[in-house]
DNA sequence: CATAATTTTTAGTCATGGCTAAAAATTGTA
DNA sequence: TACAATTTTTAGCCATGACTAAAAATTATG
């Protein structure tokens, strides 16, 4: 009398075959298959390498792989990476809130914690924390059963002139930029005014806290915002 | 013109390294080199295997080899040790303090963490536990310039009858022990009496906060005491 | 539609760091 | 001192997960 164990889903998922979901999670945001090239490309591997660990995750269930278009997340490859991305995230917004680590810092030292934190520490952060939606970039936290809000808004390359809108969420995670975005007060929930937008993708004229400020149209595609509804009575 | 290299100590150290150098560190205690058979087991390999590193690590520099006799950690080596045994103690005492993690479980999670941790990290938490010197369980935090403290006191199991006593260290890290010595309310700073010592390594009879309790020899071997003097008016 | 360009996969290499089994050195004992 | 027991080392295996180079499949173009 043979176990069934189709379902004893033992996790011997190494930090690699975490980071590839993860990858592999974020560069599905459309919803499309991820082709083998953009999945080695984000994680800075060679395509070979992808190919390999995509075979080693179609094994185990995590991805569906049709050769030649592309890998696509399991339910339970898509809860495996949540699970990450709740750790990142949680870990990202803990350092932040209890080390006053800056949030050019945080994601870099997330990328390695996220790996090695137990349930017991996750629940721990989250009950500190109060259970918190968004890191401190805005990015949304998934709830540990693996639900994740979806971020509202669009980006300030795209955002009306002359409204007051606010910051909800930095998309980059490069920390020069970080850096630079902090230095103009740029941060989540931060209420700004878009002046003027010059031609051929040219820069924005913000106002941040009473303070002009060009902004390059790249930097302006990494900030999404939403319109501030005038504050009810 | 060739630079020297010779304090160019590029870190290309794993978590093995680091964990191999802390047991070296942990089972010298004496000065004595560490024997190989020690070393393994205390790992938790087959000998073979750490014959294996300790040549890697001769080759880095990090400790000194002389066939058959044992290991020595180097200076360099030392360092080393102090700073993974600095990072290990600060998390145990951070995970404590700030996400009210129960010093059973401090542990494991601080083994994962410390290879980890970036410089950055560490020095945050430093700040935010006030510099601290010693964790949850007694142990002494070596400072960032790799100076350790060395614990006072002696084992209960040669402390003096009828004279308060007070609790310094737990050298246990068992979870199980741990918890059970928290149920005595046996942690690091209380005041303890031993009120008899049964004989041929029998139990000890204690007092702890005017509770009597009965504590096995063993038990007793992994508590580090001193006498408390009498409190100067 | 055939060929060129691109992407993906396969094949095979390498370092890491475990392992076992056997050989060598050391230590203990008769 | 000789031989047995133990410890240490050597030799060689294995999985992981990167790599390069070459083959195969797909897509684009003349």
């Amino acid at each position: 009398m043979t176990k069934n164990y189709v379902h004893a889903t033992e996790n011997p998922l190494t930090p690699a075959h975490e980071d590839y979901l993860k990858a592999i999670y974020l560069l599905a945001a459309d919803g499309e298959p991820v082709s083998n090239s953009a999945l080695a490309q984000h994680m800075g591997f060679a395509a070979a390498s992808a190919t390999n660990m995509v075979k080693k995750l179609a094994e185990l269930h995590l991805v569906t792989h049709e050769p030649y278009r592309g890998v696509e997340l399991t339910d339970m490859g898509r809860q495996v990476a949540l699970e990450v991305l709740r750790h990142h995230r949680l870990i990202e917004l803990f350092l932040h809130e209890t080390l006053d680590m800056s949030w050019d810092r945080v994601h870099e030292e997330a990328d390695k914690l996220e790996h090695v934190i137990s349930e017991a520490m996750e629940d721990a952060m989250a009950a500190v924390l109060g259970n918190p939606t968004i890191d401190p970039h805005g990015d949304p936290i998934p709830s540990k059963e693996g639900h994740i809000d979806k971020t509202p808004g669009f980006l300030l390359t795209s955002a009306p002139i002359g409204e007051t809108l606010r910051l909800i969420r930095v998309l980059t995670q490069d920390p020069d930029r970080l850096c630079y975005l902090g230095s103009l007060g740029l941060y989540p929930d931060t209420p700004v005014i878009l002046r003027e937008r010059a031609p051929f993708n040219g820069p924005l004229l913000l106002e941040v806290q009473g303070q002009p400020h060009a902004l390059a149209f790249e930097m302006a595609e990494q900030l999404q915002v939403v319109v501030t509804e005038p504050t009810p009575a």
